[in-house]
This record gives C-alpha cells, sequence and structure tokens, in this order.
DNA sequence: TTGAAAGCGCTAACAA
DNA sequence: TTGTTAGCGCTTTCAA
C-alpha cells in the first residue's frame, strides 16, 4: 500500500508539496498538483485516515446519534443525512443508543470523547442535561434534529404547527369528537408533546373542550396505533395520529370495529410514510430526507465546507389529502 | 482534555504503563492497573482514536456497506450488527451504496481503503468481480450477509430452500397456478435469484409445470409488490412473494381486483415484517436481527475479539402461518 | 511556491 | 513488571 513517500519520490517533489497538493490546503503550482495527482492515480495512493487526523486534528467524520434504525423516520432521515456528507467525503459513525442506559452512558462518555468525529447529529433524542453538557464538550459542532438546547444547531418542523393543521382540517369538517393518538413523556420538548399540544390549541380555538379521555397513548409502532385507536375509536368521529404508523394502526383498529374509513370515522396521520399512500391516508408530510440532508448541511456549514447555507427557521411540513378524512356522519 | 502523560503522571507511572493498562494489552501488574484505572477516570480520559490507531494500526471500527436503509430488511439486519459490534467497544461506520455509480466507485476506491476500518460487512449488495477484488485488498476480514465469494466469510439463508418451502407449502393446499413476484436480476447469486430457483425447483418436483405468466417482477416495494400482483393474479389461486413487502403489495392488488384473501387467492411472503402480522400475512421468518448479530460476530472472531464462535452453514428460517393460504376454491 | 523538520498522541519493541 | 525510546504516516510551521 503506497504511502505520501512513494507519491512524493514518484512526483519528484517533497512530502509537503505532496500533502498540499492533494489537501488543496496551502499554495501549490498548477503544474506540481498535476504531478502529483498523477503519481497518486497511478499508485492508487489514498491518505491514511489516522495518520491524517492525528496530525490534522481534523477526521472528516461524523457521529450520528439515532434511537432506533427500523423505523420508518429515523432511518429515512438517515438516508439524507449520510447522502450529504458523503457527497462532501465525510465518513459516518453511527451511534444507535437503545433504551439500554449503561450502553448509552458508555456512548457519551467513551465513544463520543474519542475525538473520532469533527461533528455530531443527533436524531429525534432528547439528551439529559448531563449529556447536553457532554455534547458541549467534546468541542465540536452539533446538530438536532428536533428541539435543540443552549448553543445546539437545530432542524425541526414546528410540530405544534403540526398538531394544529391536522386538528383544525378535521374541526372544519365539522368533527367535534376528535381523538387523539400519541406518546407521553414528561419532557414538553418532544415532538409527541408539542403535537399535543397543537392538538389542544386547535380545539380550545375552535371552543371544543378537551376531552382527556379522546387522547390515548401508544408507541409510535403500528401495533401501538391500533390498541391505542381501540380506546378511543368508540366515542371519537375523527382521529388525529401523532405519526403514520399510529395512524396506519387506527386503520386496523377500525377495521376490527366494524367501522369504515372514512365514513364513520376520519383519520390523520403525520410523517409521509409510504404506506399512507396505499392505504389512502390523510397525513402531513414533513420530508424526513430533506431534514436529514439540511442537518448534514447544517454541521458541514459550521465545520466550514463549502456548502449552501440552510435557511433559517423551521423546516416545512405539507398536508396532504388521501381520502380518509370527511365530515362527520350525522 | 487530558492526554495519556497526564494520566501517567497523577498515577505515577510512565505512558507505556497507562497504554498497557487501559489496553489490557501486555502485563500490568493489579495495584499499578487500579492506580492507572483511578487516574483516568479521574481526569476522564479517553484514549484518542487516531492516534492509537496510527501507533497500533487498529481502528476498532467495522465498515457496513449497504444498499438501501429505509427498508425494514435492511435497517433491522443493521440493527443486530450495531448492537453486537457496540458491545464490543467497536464503531461503526456506514457506507451507503446508492445506484449513483460514480458515488459507489469513490466507497470503494477511497473511503474503503483511508485504513479507517479493521472490517467489513456487507449487506445484501453484490459487489462485482473488481469490487471483490478491492474488499480482499484491503487486508481486512469481510463478511457478507447473502452469497459470498471467494475468501469471504458469509452469512445467509439458503434462500433456495425458502422459495421451496413456501411454494411447497402452497402445492401441498392443492395449489397450482402459483404466481411468483420476485426481482430479476442477472445475477444467480442475490437473494431473488436463489428463491425464484426454490419455486421453480418445487414445482417441478410436484409435476407442476413451470408458467413464465405466472412470474411477474417488482421492486421490493409495497408498490412493487401491488404492481406485478395485479399482472399475475387474474390467473393465479396463489402467489410467492419473494419479500413481505413485496406480498403486501399483492394484498393490495387483489383488493383492487376484489379478491379476498385467502379465500379467493393465497399469498405467502418472506421476511417476518411487522406488517405480516396486521394482515394476517403467512411469511417465512429470516430473523434479519439474528443475521445482523451473526454477522458481527463473524467479523469480531476473524479479529480475534473474544465471541462466541458462530455456528457454521446457513442461518435457519421458519415458516409462519398467519391465515393468508388456504387450498383453492374449486 | 517549495522543502526541512518538528511534532500530533499514542503503542510496542527492547532493555532493565 | 516496568520504563525508555523509536516510530506510526501524515500536516504544518518556518525558512528559503
Amino acid at each position: 500500500m503506497a504511502g505520501i513517500d512513494d507519491v512524493a519520490r514518484l512526483a519528484g517533489v517533497s512530502t509537503a508539496t505532496v500533502s498540499r497538493a492533494l489537501s488543496g490546503r496551502g499554495p501549490v503550482s498548477k503544474a506540481t498538483r498535476a504531478r502529483v495527482d498523477a503519481a497518486a492515480r497511478r499508485l492508487g495512493y489514498v491518505v491514511q485516515a489516522s495518520a491524517s487526523s492525528l496530525a490534522s486534528g481534523r477526521t472528516r467524520c461524523i457521529g450520528i446519534l439515532v434511537p432506533l434504525l427500523d423505523r420508518w423516520f429515523y432511518s429515512t432521515v438517515l438516508s439524507g443525512v449520510t447522502a450529504v456528507l458523503m457527497e462532501h467525503g465525510y465518513d459516518v459513525t453511527l451511534y444507535n443508543l437503545t433504551t439500554d442506559q449503561a450502553e448509552r452512558e458508555r456512548i457519551f462518555d467513551t465513544f463520543l470523547r474519542r475525538q473520532r468525529v469533527d461533528g455530531v447529529v443527533v436524531i429525534a433524542i432528547t439528551p439529559t442535561d448531563r449529556e447536553w453538557e457532554q455534547l458541549r464538550e467534546i468541542g465540536h459542532p452539533v446538530v438536532v434534529i428536533g428541539e435543540g438546547g443552549d448553543g445546539i444547531r437545530s432542524v425541526m418542523v414546528d410540530d405544534e404547527a403540526v398538531g394544529h393543521t391536522a386538528t383544525t382540517r378535521l374541526l372544519e369538517l365539522g368533527h367535534t369528537a376528535i381523538a387523539h393518538i400519541g406518546m407521553v413523556t414528561d419532557d414538553p420538548h418532544t415532538s409527541p408533546a408539542a403535537r399535543h399540544r397543537g392538538y389542544e390549541r386547535a380545539l380550545r380555538e375552535a371552543g371544543v373542550a378537551v376531552a382527556p379521555a379522546l387522547f390515548a397513548p401508544g408507541d409510535f409502532t403500528v401495533g401501538g396505533g391500533r390498541d391505542a385507536a381501540a380506546r378511543v375509536l368508540p366515542s371519537a368521529s375523527a382521529v388525529f395520529a401523532a405519526s403514520d404508523e399510529l395512524a396506519v394502526g387506527a386503520l386496523f383498529a377500525a377495521r376490527d370495529l366494524g367501522l369504515r374509513v372514512p365514513e364513520d370515522v376520519s383519520i390523520v396521520g403525520v410523517d409521509g410514510h409510504e404506506l399512507a399512500e396505499f392505504f389512502g391516508l390523510d397525513s402531513i408530510d414533513q420530508f424526513p430526507l430533506q431534514q436529514g440532508r439540511r442537518a448534514a448541511e447544517t454541521v458541514l456549514a459550521a465545520l466550514g465546507e463549502d456548502v449552501p447555507a440552510p435557511p433559517p427557521g423551521p423546516v416545512p411540513f405539507r398536508y396532504v389529502s388521501r381520502g380518509s378524512v370527511r365530515p362527520p356522519a350525522t
């Protein structure tokens, strides 16, 4: 495996010049650069990551923290992040935070502190105060998809607006017995919490009382949605589900109860999941691929890479009609 | 950020001893190790990855090549791989091979050759001859989930047996007009190709002619399955789909055609996807999480890590009945 | 624009 | 069992 000396020898220059030519940092004459490039190509030379990192302090690697890999939203965001980073020559190191507390600590205490990454993208995780602190301490840019903390860049949709939009749509159709299925968290800074707030605000603004019995928690899976919906469907004419997976679960629950959608019950989800289309499910698309791309561009920009500056403010979402809502039967 | 010298000073030993104590390589007395551990903990010292790698030649990082992230099978395998690697203190660097040819080349030419990884896990990708060559050249263990190449370790289910099992089940129920929806590849060493062979062999063994009109290609998505199934359903009493996503698509196609499952048509899929349960879909579960775990253990074993030796031979699969098949209507 | 040379922070011979 | 020391393969001052 060729080293930088081999390239230097073949090109008839010093290793310093090879380094400058190949990295693009520092002045190199056009002719020299061409000779170095040719020599490098001829030898199949690729700079060794660890040596380069040790000498320069840059790793060209971004760490990604993600809570689950097998959920559509996360894996789609991840696709967006990796695509952009790869285009810019960055590697991606994946840290899958499970529910195992010891493992989680090890990621924050050790993995992230090995100086293996130049930056971190956090997907939909709510770090504790201490974890925020640790993220800041690594001394590299951190971008959160979701609500950020102090001095931490964030890419997010306005989840309260999402909840408000979906609920308002149902209200406008004339529904008043609108159930919500989502997740209960003690942390108000999460997407489910914000969507829930948006739901309640829309109801209040419309003068409709918020009925606690019309909320049912369920984890963000089809099964969770089915179980949660089964509890509220008997007393609701419409359901706002905090994710498309939950909404699909609600469709199954409706079927089990002999309810037709949308004749007997209207259902709206959130995400833009592939399945929403097949089920003819109204949904608020939040463009997860774009969120991932934007997060990646945000870290790269913070690292001084030449990327289109991501626009400030929350990322867009869009209500997509597919036929799962209609005015309530009278 | 504390360095190894700080730890050495605080513990009253040399840096070499700190290195030995913390890495576990080389002899250190019990008392010394305790002092070093205490000093390291006190200073919050974590070894710097690039310096350690440069000096030792080991990176404690495994590269993973995956074609798609947002498909259930791949992301589940990936979960299994990352879980095991993390348990052993290994990082995971993710390379998402898209269909972009230039990007793919860059991964094989550059990314994998930066000596950033100690080993590679390839998920469901069919490398070209040249790419196999490049994988071997990096001089590290490579494990493929799917059919391997020369001198490359492989973790795989016997996909021909999978196809044979599913088809045989339908034959035993009395079906003869059994359609297959899968993927067309010119490469015989892929899962879809093997499942297709198993399907045809089962038919031949049962004395049923293989009807080319009963095969329809579709990419491995719900949409692909729906379109493919729409073409073969009119002339089939049963469908063997090469994945659960395809099978779910077939369910939608059946519904669109006014066919009931299983009264009018029987459907079997492959994977063990969460949705199979909700749709009451018969499926061959291939335990992707276990496949991922086994692949990770295989690389680790090859690197001399202390892991349970993965059993040889193909990984298990299991036919799971959920009510989507029955004898053909007469 | 180039080259010489001093590290980057750690590991692993080797000697004690 | 421990310390001394010479690198690992690059990058980056600094001087020319």
